[in-house]
DNA sequence: TTTT
DNA sequence: TTTT
């Protein structure tokens, strides 16, 4: 069967790394992509899509791009689910990412953010 | 930007046709994608993905479609919020379908159904 | 970058493997995908597109699928170029699979339709 | 039947509007889309892919986009074949637009590069 | 809440 | 919880 996603956006937030139990790395990210027409009102919807990112993937992720970053991710849709802590199911749907590329121009380093911001 | 996905799988249920309060046809249904690699434990898994039809898409599918019909799907991935009976803000992911083509043979017809269970 | 394709369709000919002077097990097919709408004339109208296969996806397809079989295919899109006998350049273009899902139910064997070939 | 494309990658050339016979205006682009691998000899190859774009999405094309910058497209591949000069068939493959989104920052206008040529 |  |  088929389940394949291309999703082409920009990211919310500056990407952050975590580690799980078993020392793999994930990033969590969403991705803020722009529908090409406007609705009823002559506003641009733009749809927010979650997004999960895995080892490699991940790191470079975190390591190149930053909040705005522009980025094409290719992956499947995927629904988890839990219980909250009321004992009640709770179903969470994502792009687990297979590729990611960066599409933007180099951000700026976040290190030369927080520089720009001292300074400030 | 885009958001683009592709599916193909098996409708878990019989689709219904519900008609919202502006008089539009809708159609929710869920597709069972197996994977075509299996996990640690020599499993086939298998994601289900929500989908929601629009108008002719709708009628259509729940027309010539019944449960474990094989279904090709192709639109965008969208995320609604609403808030719940205890005012907490829930999201919901689905796919908002653009075309639906139906790939396994046609499928029994409903009527059938009904009279070769009221012989057994 | 991104070059990202989806097919389903059914294949024209019962797929045949062939071996690269390296030792590389490889399939050309064809795919046969009608499109969901008419033309001015009132008839579907097919596009077909040449696909190419390697190592287990090639071996996987000419063991399991005939012609007719309803194959989705996942891979990127490839234009290569060679020099004909006459000394012009050739370009010919089309999908490297990365991925083949078998989507009809299974094909008659080769050597049942041999059989019945020969009782008829 | 599914046939669907997406790909992201930056146009080789200026693109050209043309008027068809019946007054349609049609563009004949190339996206140049690098692949995230390198092959046996370090080097990044890339793909060309020609593509076809109609109508309005010919004509903002044309109108926003020059040599270089990055295009979204979607689309469906296509084989057409035609007659040549010597009566032997030809087959050409490529990708029928029905979107297009401009992914890098606002190119220079064709006036702005005239005028910065004409005082170099 | 899950399909073959 | 949202990006330019």
């Amino acid at each position: 069967m088929i389940n394949q996603v291309t999703l082409v956006g920009r990211l919310t937030k500056d990407p952050e790394l975590k580690i799980t139990q078993d020392g793999i790395a994930v990033a969590n990210v969403t991705l803020a992509v722009s529908r090409n027409f406007k609705n009823s009102n002559g506003e641009v919807e733009t749809d927010f899509v979650q997004c999960t990112l895995w080892r490699k993937t991940a790191e470079n992720t975190v390591q190149y791009c930053r909040k705005g970053t522009i980025v094409g991710i290719t992956g499947r849709i995927q629904t988890r689910s839990y219980e909250n802590h009321e004992g009640r199911k709770v179903y969470v749907t994502d792009v687990v990412a297979d590729n990611v590329r960066f599409l933007s121009s180099k951000p700026q380093e976040r290190e030369e953010k927080v520089i720009a911001a001292s300074q400030s």
